[in-house]
Formats: structure tokens, sequence, C-alpha cells
DNA sequence: TTGCTCCTCACGTCACGTGAGGTGGC
DNA sequence: TTGCTCCTCACGTCACGTGAGGTGGC
């Protein structure tokens, strides 16, 4: 049995994460008589790596509740492990595409701004650099 | 003077954007006598037209709050939306390059497990899918 | 009375990080 | 006593969206 800071050790992930995710459900710890401090099996090892590898492909930690549900259903979690990580990649492209045409935005507006001199408040403008952007 | 769905047409913004952008300071509308309703005057289109045209450049609320600041203070805002926007746009690069690799291991995952079957759960892994990953 | 706009809380979003205040064993 | 780990709230992050419950004029 692991306390909180073992199992942190043993994953490399926070303390912090790791009451966060029981805090949440991810993880179910049982509890010492002695002193209520949170004990952890081998498997929650496995489960705090799980966790971090899912999360490194884009799953949330809602997504991860999912596949732990389903797993502890007797239910092949794979199915919904492909239709979600379709969905996020779908969600990434957008978010990709968002970021770089704002990256364009401001490159732009930056190199428009080299040429341009500060102006001073005049009651009529709040930044003539901002304002000057169509 | 403009009510809050008066101003919200005028510039497009959802009337509670409008509110929250009160709430926090970024505009000071005075009251109404009779009815406590929010009233906002002309300058108040140009400071919400502002606040998206920055958004749109990757400036937060606070920044854009830092900008009113400045230019109420008779100082000329435009060293810092110079300085604010550098920092954006190094910030952006960094999300970009995650997100970007994030895809390609989205990508690598998805073509990996096009050729693997849907496991049932076994009491010895989770979903092998996922943990089938390096 | 019905419809419309207005108002002020206050919670939810995502995944934690960071105090705040207190406990228990060496 | 000091140091270390543990505990449980609860707030902050970013920019709103969304009820919840109530008001005021046509």
């Amino acid at each position: 049995m692991l306390t909180v800071s073992e199992l942190s050790k043993a994953t490399q992930v926070t303390p912090d994460a790791i009451r966060h995710y029981v805090s949440i459900g991810l993880l179910t710890p049982s509890r010492s008589p002695d002193n209520g401090y949170k004990l952890f099996g081998d498997g929650d090892i496995r489960k705090v790596k799980f966790i971090r590898r899912a999360k490194g492909l884009g799953f949330t930690l809602r997504d991860i509740q999912t596949i732990f549900d389903n797993s502890h259903d007797g239910l092949s979690p794979c199915p919904a492990v492909r239709d979600i990580i379709q969905q996020r990649i779908n969600e990434n492209r957008s978010k990709l595409a968002e970021l770089n045409s704002l990256q364009q935005r401001m490159d732009d507006a930056l190199e428009k701004w080299q040429s341009m001199p500060d102006g001073e408040p005049d009651g009529e403008a709040i930044c003539h650099l901002i304002e000057s952007l169509i």
C-alpha cells in the first residue's frame, strides 16, 4: 500500500494532481484506520500512468473517467476510445487553425507597428497602433 | 445614452459579455436614477470595439485594462502594447508547437490503431490501444 | 396579463496550484 | 521542539454562458 507521496514518486506525478484525481473519482484509495491517510494499491500506479498517457493523447479527465467506467463494467472501452480521439483530433485541428491565423495577425501587426511612432494619448484614440488595423 | 442591449446591438457583442466587462471594470457606465439600468455613452461603443479588436490580436482582458489605465493616466499605452504583443507572440508560438506535436501523436495513434482489434477487458490492461503506445 | 428588457447573484467550464489551518510520528 | 507528510476546505485561473429569481414600462 502506498501513500500519496509514495504514489507521487512512483509515477512522477505531483501529490496535488493525485489528490485531484481522487477528488473527481478517477482514483479510489482506501483509508488508513490509524490516521485517515489515503492508501493506494499497485493497480493505482498503472492507473496513474494510464491517465498520463491518455492525457498526452489529448483525452480529458472526463474522457478517462468514461474509459475507466466502461472497463469497470466489463465493456471494452476501445470503441469509445476510437470515437473520442477522433473528436479530439477534429477539435485540435480547429484550434490549430485558429492559433495559426492569430499568429498571422500578430506578426502582421507587429511588423506594421515597426515603422509607427508611439502616440501620446490625445483624447481621440485609445491606442492608435491597435486602432490603425482594419 | 445607451442601455446594455443598445450597446450590444451597436457593437455586435452579447449583453452578457458587456455585463462581464462592466463587472471587471473595463466599462464604467453611469446609472439611470429611475431604474438603475446601466447607461453607456458614445465613447463606450468605441471602447467595446477596441476591446474586440485587441482580443483578436491575442490581448487578454487584463492586458486591455492595463492599456486603458495607461491611457487614462495620460501615458502613452504604445510601449506597453508593443511589449505585451511580443509576449503573446512568444506564448502563441509555444502553444502552436505543443498542439502540433499533440496532433502528431494523435494521428500516429489513430493510424496504429487502424490495424488493431478491440480488446475485451481482461483484468490486465485498461485499454490496450492506449497502453500499446510507448 | 403577456412580452420584453433590465437587474444582481452565483455556478460551471479544465486541471490543477497554492495557501490556510491543523494533525501525527520520528 | 523541529521537520516532514498527511489531511480537508476553498480560492484563483480565462472569459464569459447560463440559469434563478425578481423588477418596470408598454
